[in-house]
RNA sequence: GCGGGUGUAGCUCAACGGUAGAGCUCCAGCCUUCCAAGCUGGCUGUACGGGUUCGAUUCCCGUCACCCGCUCCA
């Protein structure tokens, strides 16, 4: 089996995330809260190295894009321009007594197909002059009592009166069949609530009273304030097209659902470009985006073998989009998307035009023209990275008890050979990983070794996150920072205060080198892949 | 959102209608010349709220969270 292939399990990857401070339940002493989380001391420095390797690949190192950081809370316009309040969204009514959701505009479609109604039809209804349903309300009674007491328990409900049903209460609801208000629920014949809006996004007040002339929303995707950002970004930057505008940040969308562990939180960050183009560029720029995206992956760990891509057929592409495509990883519960690269169009910019009233428009000197730019989106989120990171580093493996042995993978389910014994190990690409290197002395009772391994430490600490340790027996320590994926070990034994050397420990391989201090910083760089 | 299951220490598990225990982890000391060694000591717990009861971790109800399936969803 290929190692890549190791069936991580997310209980198992949790247990760890939790030990050794990578990831907590958000609110765990006050029992929890579902679909947020918390980073631990480990976690925030992995977010942050995925953040920074992001920011650098595509602000840094780049001359083409340029960073912004807009707020969580903007005009509630915004949203009205973007499509995520009004149309877009749809209404929605729920049952009162059975509690299921519809869509407003397909209550009167799913209740043509009712089996309640249908039978309830047949039972006590007739055809007027007009073509009109007529009905009959003793009839209905009668089948309510009995075929229907198990059909419509909902409409049931809403017409007895201890144990008989009022048939002038009934009257009333069969009537009222035939308005909009008055419709039943499809399912059980309860009481539908009115039309609301029912969206993804968190509700909040701006001021001190909570009335809608203040109500303001938190941001459902940090897109938006690239858009609405345009024109000052152009008018600032000295950009030319084609440009960028990428941000970090959090974004909010209240989930039905969360589920499978951080990977759809309510609270999550993304990472996101808008590259805006000169229109009819959409296809090419589209493929360079993919293709820059899908490096960057590879260039953060995560192997061929576990990313592809999703391309999305032309029917399930929104109206304005002229193409999508999803860079997917083999999470342990499926196939999961990281991040959407879309071609927009000029969609967005073209309804901040319409809702703000300002000209969306970028000139071009050399052609003397003027244009809304069409953008390509690539959009990632943050805590996916981590938690594909995490999937990919996680490892448990059978290594040998005699020194200098091998590490293996595990075979799952089979038992652990003899002489062996099991470590658990997070193989984190050097650049993501929380700490670079530990520094130990060897004893702790050799006050010349610890204030040699101090001096180490110190030596190292200045250019990288580096962990030092005197507690416990060597071999535990080493296991200690396999657990939260230190690359390296470094040890001051009795011969470097003969000779000045120290030993490196290969995280991956468990091998040990030799190499004098004063080479330590360079020797440290080309492990870590920096030099 | 629906249905089912689960909830005891950081982890794995035990116990009982009457003072909640073990192993591992963690911390301290001793020891230890390179891969979770040993000895001694120590910290930590019945998810939350209510009810029944002389007494509830145990029985009942509610809430919350987690897991599985369905549903929903970029």
């Amino acid at each position: 089996m290929n190692a890549n292939d190791f069936p991580v399990t997310l209980d198992a990857l949790a247990a760890l995330c939790k030990r050794r401070g990578f990831i907590f339940q958000s609110s765990e002493i006050y029992g929890g809260i579902n679909g947020f989380w918390d980073y631990g001391p480990m976690g925030c420095e992995l977010k942050r190295n995925i953040r920074e390797a992001w920011w650098k690949a595509m602000v840094r190192d780049r001359d083409d894009i340029v960073g912004l950081d807009a707020s969580i809370i903007m005009h509630p316009r915004v949203w009205e321009a973007s499509g995520h309040v009004g149309g877009f969204s749809d209404p929605m009514q729920s049952c009162r007594q059975c509690r299921r959701m519809f869509r407003a505009d397909q209550v009167a479609e799913q209740l043509r197909e009712s089996a309640w109604r249908r039978a309830l039809t047949d039972a006590a209804a007739t055809a007027g002059a007009d073509g009109a349903v007529v009905w009959n309300p003793d009839a209905a009674a009668r089948w309510l009592e009995k075929k229907g007491a198990a059909l419509a328990p909902g409409l049931l409900a809403r017409c007895r009166e201890g144990e008989r049903i009022e048939t002038a209460r009934l009257a009333a609801l069969l009537a009222g069949f035939a308005t909009p208000e008055g419709r039943p629920c499809p399912a059980c014949g309860g009481e539908l609530t009115p039309p609301r809006d029912f969206n993804l996004m968190f509700r909040t007040f701006i001021g001190a009273l909570e009335d809608s002339a203040g109500q303001a929303y938190l941001r459902p995707e940090t897109a938006q304030g690239i858009f609405a950002n345009f024109l000052n970004v152009l008018d600032t930057a000295r950009v030319k097209i084609p440009f960028g505008i990428a941000q970090i940040g959090k974004a909010f969308r209240n989930e039905i659902n969360p589920r499978n562990y951080t990977f759809r939180s309510r609270e999550f960050e993304q990472m996101e470009l808008e590259y805006f183009i000169r229109p009819g560029t959409d296809a090419e720029m589209h493929a360079y985006w993919v293709e820059e995206r899908m490096k960057w992956y590879r260039s953060i760990g995560l192997p061929e073998g576990r990313l592809s891509k999703y391309v999305y057929e032309p029917k399930e592409l929104a109206h304005y989009a002229s193409a999508c495509t999803d860079v997917m990883y083999r999470f342990p519960f499926g196939t999961q998307e990281l991040e959407g690269i879309a071609a927009r169009g000029d969609f967005d910019l073209r309804r901040h035009q319409e809702y703000s009233g300002k000209a969306m428009e970028y000139f071009d000197p050399e052609k003397n023209e003027r244009f809304v730019p069409h953008v390509v989106e690539p959009s990632a989120g943050v805590d996916r990275v981590a938690l594909a990171a995490l999937c990919e580093a996680y490892r448990e493996e059978w290594v040998p008890k005699e020194a200098g042995g091998e590490p293996r993978t595990a075979v799952p389910g089979e038992p652990l050979p003899e002489g062996y014994e099991v470590r658990t190990v997070l193989r984190f690409a050097p650049v993501l990983a929380p700490i670079k290197a530990a520094v130990f002395p060897l004893l702790k009772n050799r006050p010349e070794l610890v204030e040699k391994a101090k001096e180490v430490h110190a030596l190292l600490r200045r250019r990288w996150p580096v962990f030092y340790d005197q507690t416990g027996a060597i071999g535990r320590r080493y296991r200690r920072q396999d657990e939260i994926g230190t690359p390296l070990g470094i040890t001051i034994d009795f011969q470097t205060l003969d000779d000045g050397t120290v030993t490196v420990r290969d995280r991956d391989t468990m091998r040990q080198e030799r190499a004098p201090i004063a080479e330590l910083r360079d020797r440290v760089a080309a492990a870590l892949g920096e030099a």
